[in-house]
DNA sequence: ACACATTCGAGAGCACTGCTCTTGCTCTGG
DNA sequence: CCAGAGCAAGAGCAGTGCTCTCGAATGTGT
């Protein structure tokens, strides 16, 4: 409420800085990370460069904003995707959470790279940016942890050398998930990105031509991989 | 032979052009593709900016040619790690390879994202590159077919829409393997970078501590999942 | 051995960038 | 109502990629 009422002053304010990030983001989907610039991005308004600064004190500001914005764009397909089929097994929850991140990446494929490709310039995330970041880990998360709810078949046990690691991940993450699974989660969440990363920028060409196939094939693998099938 | 007597003046440029590029590698490694200068590259080197557009016709082919380097960077790193291990079984072989590939992107992480993070700006990877950006792929296939020699237990099979697809993949890259393998490697293939760039690009910060432990686990997985191991 | 042609380095210059500082105008809270 | 805060505008600095021109050094063909 104060958020909308305090003053036209302050709605003015967001007007203009939500106008900022849109033209911002237009010509991040148009021309990539590297080439956005405040000064196009202020002329585009119809207002002066330096006018720009009363909203974002750097460039990279206005990236970091971009970033967290397409975290949460990222999450919220992710989620919606999730919801259509939250009466569905755990393996179809699985890949459909997948296929919303690979169909996400590929209709917003610079804003993707602005993520998970290599961060900027001099790369620092801010802890802004954390709770954003982990909505899809957290929905993932969530599917093995209802397909756990009964005893579920043994995981090859752990090396001995990753046993602390394993418990210590599973605390932080799902306590209630035996450690191998987390590890095995940790794993396959990584392995969803390379998959999608090495077909947004151009490493499956010439070798992957049937990507959708071979993704939805791919990640119902990993799937399986963390034990959310029936049987092994 | 005809490269180096080739008059004094093909040598100077060989050298010049070398000169040119361990400069900018040198910047690239310490400040990122993003701040490469060739100004600041020229500068260091004594002569004036104009002069070094003698040797490359723009920054992206400077960019294009540490980019071939870099691939072959890695890729020779990979194949001495896969030299000294040539003896053991496939699995060793295997996380060998992974190993050396985490340990040459945390050395070079800016080259590494120069090569799988996100293409530059305008991405375009020329045919030259193919060649050195295989290595690491070609050599995987080379220790999944070692551990084909014999009759192999029997991948799951695969779904009946991907198998066109998975055939034609068989067909182009390892003709000797059966398409479940060359699926699976492919797939493994991808997502050992979605390994290493996670960790290289922080998004195991606060997730991962133990992260060679964590990492040789991960990719002894993946080789089982490609069917290197002698029982699944 | 000489003249020609090619290659190269240097400098000036253009259009662009991020960012700062100062100058005024406008709007708002007490 | 009016002092002070918020804001836009302009000039300006240092840096960038890239182009063009102009001498000078250099290698080559006759």
């Amino acid at each position: 409420m104060s958020s909308t009422a305090r003053g036209a002053r302050a709605r003015a304010r967001m007007e203009v800085t939500a106008a900022i990030k849109d033209e911002a983001r237009r010509q991040l989907a148009a021309d990539g990370a590297a080439k956005l610039s405040l000064r196009a991005v202020a002329r585009e308004l119809g207002m002066v460069s330096s006018a720009l600064y009363r909203y974002f004190p750097s460039r990279d500001d206005l990236l970091t904003a971009l970033i967290i914005d397409a975290y949460d764009s990222l999450g919220a397909g992710a989620e919606a995707a999730h919801r259509e089929v939250a009466d569905a097994g755990p393996v179809r929850r699985w890949t459909a959470v997948c296929e919303a991140v690979r169909g996400w990446a590929l209709g917003h494929p610079h804003e993707y790279a602005l993520i998970y490709g290599s961060p900027v310039p001099g790369y620092t995330a801010p802890d802004t940016t954390v709770a954003a970041a982990s909505r899809v880990g957290l929905l993932l998360i969530g599917i093995a942890r209802d397909a756990h709810q009964g005893p579920g078949p043994v995981r090859p046990p752990l090396p001995a050398g990753l046993r602390p690691e394993a418990e210590r991940m599973a605390a932080d993450l799902a306590p209630d998930l035996p450690p191998e699974t987390v590890t095995a989660l940790v794993a396959a969440w990584a392995q969803l990105y390379g998959l999608v990363g090495f077909e947004l920028f151009g490493q499956f060409n010439r070798v992957v031509e049937d990507r959708e196939t071979f993704f939805r094939h791919a990640v119902t693998r990993l799937a399986h991989g963390v034990g959310l099938a029936q049987e092994c």
